[in-house]
DNA sequence: CGAACTGTTGACCGTCGTCAAGATCTGTGG
DNA sequence: CCACAGATCTTGACGACGGTCAACAGTTCG
């Protein structure tokens, strides 16, 4: 774990050398195996994460048992860090979806670094704040849009954050299971796994080991925006 | 606008007195009419705002014309302020409901204030924090509840904010119209108004000049957490 | 090789969004 | 104070979106 990377890293954006080693002197590592449980939702020894490599998903689960997928976290996202400010109690599980590594800080830490270094701080504004606004921008997709349209915003904002280049077309980088598919886009498993279908029966994308590969992404961005449905891709 | 008001909001609270003072020597404080447009969604001269008193309705619409409201201001709140760490443009709608007055700050002002008393930092990120904790628990209410239950839960989180005792029951202290209810709830007018009703006929609450007014709150708390739905209040 | 997990598809039908018509309420100008 | 326009609310009718259940096919892994 260098300066050098520690830099690199959003929360830790435009410190001097100087805030870096303090930074450092607190941070514990620890790796996961693939399929581990970070932390559990209502558990209340909260700590600050930042993976550093591999991939987490993060979800929430109510009373009744429904779950949703809050968001995926990749290398340099912080995870767990907003419970420390609030009812220090996670809201939500954390597992890996890959061989993972991350470095935290005790609450205790974190907060002394965030008073010696205001920027850290303001980082941290700034990282909540999207997601704040991310999260608005998904009540309003769940308040007003419906099943297929919502799964279609899903995959491109995977594809976004965590898409990548090959010759298969523009691929999502970890597994990704229907119900996975269903708990980020506010749907069931059985909507979610007709929707894909009928896309790929349509040739707009594959999935391969569970990794899912779209072929057109102009036909997706086309399902996503339009105002009236499309009638190709309805449900059989 | 006094020291004393000031360090009772969440933002500024356990900051020095001369801190306090610097604050205060870089707010503009403004009043407004009833249903004055505070800002513009897209508007990108931010500022970070405080309601001192009053109430704002904040409500995002998307390119389609639906829209939801995404919260309410009241005294002591900020608003406005996240954007002036993401894309430096508003991303909601701000309207207040009564008349209201606030303080506000430019963004370089904030961000200096920041920097030199961290407490500030430190408090928006337990602010901005809370919010989000909320927006996901909106988002999974709205995944996986019915429009019934989330218009129950709604008005509770409304009463739990904003209620008043009297003598005509738990009374929201600002005017509602059921369109309101329906961009809270995530639903339609016309649901919203058949909902609503159907509590009325049932005698569960009363809608005087736009007050809503709940005398059953054990009724709507009973909807609110019922794994099954009633059959009383299901639509006729 | 069987158990557990994952995905697909058909059938059914309830919830609730949509449209239309009318009632009621509110504010404005004569 | 009345008249009238515009906003708001209520209610009925209709039907489709999509949630639920059931059955089964493929995969994965001990």
């Amino acid at each position: 774990m260098s300066r050098q990377t520690l830099s690199n890293l959003e929360l830790f954006r435009g410190l001097p050398t100087a805030a870096l080693d303090d930074v450092l002197a607190s941070a514990t590592a620890r790796s996961f195996a693939r399929d581990f449980r970070v932390f559990n939702q209502g558990e209340t020894r909260v700590r600050a994460h930042v993976l550093i490599n591999g991939w987490i998903r993060i979800s929430q689960s109510g009373s009744d048992g429904a779950q949703i997928v809050v968001r995926f976290i990749g290398p340099g996202d912080i995870f767990g860090a907003i419970s420390l400010f609030t009812d220090r109690r996670y809201p939500a599980d954390a597992d890996t979806l890959t061989e993972a590594t991350e470095v935290s800080w005790s609450d205790r830490a974190l907060l002394d670094l965030m008073n010696n270094h205001p920027q850290i701080a303001i980082n941290a504004v700034r990282i909540v704040g999207q997601r704040l606004q991310e999260a608005q921008h998904r009540v309003r997709e769940l308040a007003t849009q419906r099943a297929e349209r919502r799964v279609a915003h899903a995959l491109l904002r995977l594809l976004r954050q965590v898409g990548t280049m090959t010759s298969r077309g523009f691929v999502i980088r970890f597994p990704l299971r229907r119900k996975d598919v269903a708990d980020i886009a506010g749907t069931t498993l059985y909507s979610a796994s007709r929707i894909l279908s009928s896309w790929e029966r349509a040739g707009w994308l594959k999935t391969l080991d569970r990794r899912i590969a779209v072929e057109s992404l102009s036909e997706l961005m086309r399902i996503a925006e339009d105002e009236s449905g499309s009638d190709i891709t309805t449900f059989p």
